[in-house]
Formats: C-alpha cells, structure tokens, sequence
DNA sequence: AGAAATTTGTCCGTATGTATC
DNA sequence: AGATACATACGGACAAATTTC
C-alpha cells in the first residue's frame, strides 16, 4: 500500500474513530487511551499517523498528553444550547485551557474552564463577541501524577 | 549527523528566527515567506521540521498559508501595554480570526479583528478573563488572489 | 537509589497524492 | 501540460520523561 488518501485521510478516520468511543464510554474519561504502540498495531498505520490522529484529537480539547506516560480522554465538555438574553445569544460550556488562558489563570494546560460567550448582531450581522472565563471549581481536574488517573471521575 | 536536539527543538528555533524576521520586518509583512524548499536549504533540515515550523508560526496567527501559492506574513499584531481600569488590568490588540470567530463572524480565516482582554484579579489570584471581539474596520484585509499581497500594505 | 522498560517527543529521509498557478 | 507547493503516509532512529522493578 503506497499512500491513497481516498476521501478521508487515514488519521482522520482513526481520530473520528477514538472520538467515538470516548464519547460512547468505551474509553472512560480521565482513563489513559491505548499506547501509540498499540494503536500501530491496531489500525496497521505508521507510528506518525497515529500521532496525527492524535494531535487533531488534542487540538479538540478531547484529550490530553503527558510525555512518558500517556494520552488520557479529558473531562466531559458541557455545552449548552444558546440563550437569548437582551438581544444577545448566550451560549456556556467548559472548556479546557489553551496555552495562553492556561498562562493567565497559572493552571495547568488543558484544565477545566467555564466559558461563556455572548454573540451580539446587528441588523443579522455580527457585530461583537464576548468570552468570559472562570475557574472551573470541581474536583474535575487534570489527573496528576499525585492522584491515580484511572479512577478519577468526572 | 544523527538527531541531536538539544534545549530546544529545531522546528521551535527555526520558527523563534522566523518570527523575528517577521517582527523585524525582515520579511515585511503581507509578502510570501521563502518556500519550504529554500528553508529546508537554508536550516539544513528536512522538510517535515520546516513545516512544523510553519505550523507553530500559523497557530499563533503570525503566517497563513494558501495551497499552492505559499505562506506569507499576516497583518501587524498590534499589542498594547495593559492598563488598569477599577481593578481590572485590560489590554487591548489585533489579531486574526482563527476559525471559531471566523465563522461568527463569517469572515475570512485570518481577518482582522479587535480583541479587548480584561483580566479580574482576587488576591492575587486570576479569577476571571473576559474577552471581546469586534470587527477592525479599516483596509486592512487578508491578501487574496483579487489583489497583489506583494504590494499590500497593513 | 538506581537500572531497565515503557511511552511520548523530535527528527530524518523518502514517496506519493492533490491542488494551484 | 508542466512546475510548484502543500497534504498524507511510511519506516527508522535517538532523546527525554515517566513508571516499574
């Protein structure tokens, strides 16, 4: 097999396929996913399309990495259907920290945020959007080496 | 010459030296940046380093890339000192849409936009960031095909 | 405490497909 | 159509962080 990329790219198909199942449960949030290694084996891809696959997961905010010890499915990202409130729709949901929130609020890359976005129109037209955030105050948070990552629950 | 990367990586510093040609002004902005082929000559790396590179450069909204016309500089990122204003340090700055807000807005990838940041303090302590966008109206547009990014001015 | 094994991170070289000029 | 450039994919190698023994 040379490399056809017919319709979809192959680490697009695995990146949709994990996606899956960690919205189904068949990967629990906060557990470790399989080893690179294991989905080589798995999917019968190279090593790089699987860390491409991954890398699209992780720029989702789905998952999360951690040199030497793993990729792990994130917490559940809530979000809700959009409100109107005085001629704005409202829209919220928890997201996890980029690398620049992650620097404001000093937490950790990937933990949980609450973010509320308020899109204003004019005339149909978008005229200003406004992100708020704020700490997530849960016992969701990032598995850390102090806890077991395995049993942590969202 | 194996794979030595010390400190940093080599995608990380041949992206650090490109942005300063662009904030220099070395590379002015709006033109292409050299293709893929020159820098692979120039860094002596492969292919897959430089376009790592690019990569980084495109995430952080520096560079857009077109396919099969090349990467070329984005508009000036105008960063202005935070002031304080009842409590809150806010800031204010150009940026490009990335794809979120360019669909909210629907503009183009990349098109100007005004972010005002506000950040809440408790103690110390970041307890909140809000964030709001608005069009920049003004000519300065993301170069297409219609006219010469070569020539266009910010 | 320390060595080995595991796992992710970075880099190389190459090849081919696809889109644009 | 031809040239150029980006997208996808492979296989191999070594580095670095973590866990396990």
């Amino acid at each position: 097999m040379p490399t056809p990329h017919y319709g979809q790219p192959r680490y697009r198909v695995i990146a949709d396929e994990l996606r899956q199942r960690i919205e189904s449960g068949t990967i629990p949030r906060g557990t470790l996913l399989p080893t690179e290694s294991a989905l080589v084996a798995e999917f019968r891809v190279s090593r790089g399309t699987i860390r491409q696959a991954m890398a699209a997961l992780r720029k989702d905010g789905l998952v999360a990495t951690e040199h030497g010890r793993g990729t792990y499915a994130t917490a559940t990202l809530c979000e809700c259907n959009p409100i109107r409130h005085g001629g704005a729709e409202v829209r919220q949901r928890k997201i996890p920290a980029d690398a620049h929130l992650a620097a404001v609020f000093d937490i950790k890359l990937g933990a949980l945020l609450v973010e509320t976005e308020s899109v204003t129109r004019e005339n149909g037209r978008v005229v200003a959007v406004a992100q708020t955030y704020r700490l997530y105050l849960d016992r969701a948070q990032v598995p850390s080496r102090a806890t077991e990552p395995q049993n942590w629950i969202e």
